[in-house]
DNA sequence: AAAAAAC
């Protein structure tokens, strides 16, 4: 049986089996050893696996198999149509799984590229008119280059959309839809994920034909590699758990996740302020800073990287030894992938969570995704730990009516590079109309139902933001009726 | 209660 389990034992063709042999692949995981055949059939798939066993070359590989042993007869081998489309949720994972199918296919003819947005469109656009067979995409840059005509996939013979049930969620699946639309009905779908809801499930097999569903565990269960913890803690002692935790445990390199982008940018600071060597990402930055701090995060010049749910899924970073839940998460299948960021390929995890007393929802959720009760614990609080180096150095220095910062004078280290803070503009004057009694508005005549309007472009937008509009309304009818 | 994905 176990035989069966080796790439070696696949008929993969010799370009393929020679790039796998070349990274040192050796023995199947259970996701990759199930999928592999039934994609290689070309049937449509829907797979599920933990965390960190090899989903991408689950799919990929066969993949290209299929694309190297089936040529496209409709068309001529000169115009190279788009033929596999993989479409995923972040951009940095877009990125990966391109850079991890180009060394698949690196001894073979299929050409592939990349497209994401917050990067310049011309240099995908000429990669584009190139010609690729294989296209990786995060949706709305796929979308623009649909548009501009650079991208023509009415050939396209496979789709996979990887975090399939990220992919199908409220927020993408507009954008989805419109760009199955432009794909050929006469196709094979591959779904794969670590977590698919009962009604994800569902709405998955309407995209599907015939599929052969591959759950080598129960759906939603956590790598076990990893070991969990769940730590009651005030807010105010986050950042001193996470400290004590690093340094009862000796953690060398950590994830941290928060659930907001501005929760993100001031941890990071706060931690760096008090000597960790720290790094953000979030999507408030600019692509260019993303790829840099993951880079150095990937490098291991950054010690923690503190991110919001953008790092959460799919990024493959070899040998972090923890993750750090500062805020427990909205979503309790981002939990499952957040805490799958460590414990990958067989390595093991730790997982620390920071649950607060507000958090009493967000836990009844992940028990019930879990199907298992958490145990909350206390934080093993060490006394004689330094309460952060150089914040109580600071703290010291000011209160010896001194000035500036300390480690510009006592500092042994390298100078750091000083930051420089834009001053904040002086706040607006509060607009007296927001202190004003609320009334409900009295609207007489009802404004008609245009049944035909359209919304502007013909692109569906999930970022309509009405809130202004109804404040703008009730300002009106406010002032109209204000001579009482 | 949020984030992500296009300019």
């Amino acid at each position: 049986m176990s035989d069966t389990l080796n790439f070696s034992n696949l008929s993969l063709a010799e370009p393929l089996a020679r790039a796998v042999a070349g990274m040192g692949y050796e023995s199947m995981t259970p996701i990759q050893a199930q999928a592999i055949p039934v994609v290689l059939q070309g049937r449509d798939v829907m797979g599920a696996a933990q965390t960190g066993t090899g989903k991408t070359a689950a799919f990929s590989l066969p993949l290209l198999q299929r694309l190297l042993k089936h040529e496209n007869a409709s068309t001529s081998p000169a115009r190279h149509p788009v033929r596999a489309l993989v479409l995923l949720p972040t951009r940095e994972l877009a990125d990966q799984v391109a850079q991890q199918i180009k060394l698949y296919a690196q001894h073979t003819n299929l050409r592939s590229t990349v497209v994401f947005g917050g990067i310049d469109m011309k240099p995908q656009t000429l990669e584009l008119k190139k010609g690729v067979e294989v296209l990786v995409a995060t949706p709305g840059r796929l979308l623009d280059h649909i548009e501009a005509k650079n991208a023509v996939l009415n050939q396209v013979e496979y789709v996979v959309l990887d975090e399939a049930d990220r992919m199908l969620d409220i927020g993408f699946l507009p954008d989805l839809q419109r760009i199955l639309s432009f794909l050929p009905k006469q196709r094979t779908t591959l779904l794969f994920s670590a977590t698919f809801s009962p009604e994800i499930k569902r709405l998955a097999g309407s995209y599907l034909q015939d599929p052969v569903t591959i759950e080598v565990s129960r759906p939603n269960a956590t790598a076990s590699t990893v070991e969990q913890h769940f730590y009651s803690v005030t807010d105010d002692d986050k950042r001193r758990a996470i400290r004590q935790v690093i340094r009862q445990r000796g953690i060398k390199q950590a994830f941290v996740f928060v659930n907001s982008k501005l929760g993100c940018a001031r941890l990071a600071r706060s931690l760096e302020r008090e000597g960790l060597n720290t790094t953000a990402l979030h999507g408030d930055k600019s692509q260019d800073e993303r790829l840099k701090a993951l880079a150095a995060f990937k490098a291991g010049e950054v010690d923690l990287l503190v991110a919001t749910d953008v790092a959460a899924r799919g990024l493959d970073i070899k040998d972090v030894p923890a993750v750090f839940n500062f805020d427990v998460p909205f979503n309790a299948e981002d939990y499952i992938h957040r805490i799958g960021r460590t414990g990958r390929a067989g390595a093991s995890g730790l997982a620390v969570t920071l649950v607060s007393p507000s958090d009493n929802r967000l836990m009844a959720d992940l028990e019930k995704l879990l199907k298992r009760k958490i145990e909350i614990e206390p934080v093993e609080w060490d006394d004689d730990q330094p309460r952060g180096r150089i914040n109580d150095g600071r703290r010291a220095w000011r209160e010896a009516g001194e000035v500036g910062d300390p480690r510009d004078v006592l500092d042994k280290a390298p100078e750091r590079p000083r930051r420089e803070y834009a001053a904040r503009p002086a706040p607006a004057p509060r607009d007296p109309f927001f202190d004003q009694p609320y009334e409900t508005p009295q609207v007489d005549t009802p404004p008609a139902w245009e049944a035909n309007a359209k919304p502007a472009g013909n692109r569906i937008s999930a970022n309509i933001k009405p809130k202004r509009k109804v404040a703008a309304l009730f300002k009106s009818t406010e002032k109209s009726t204000e001579t009482s």
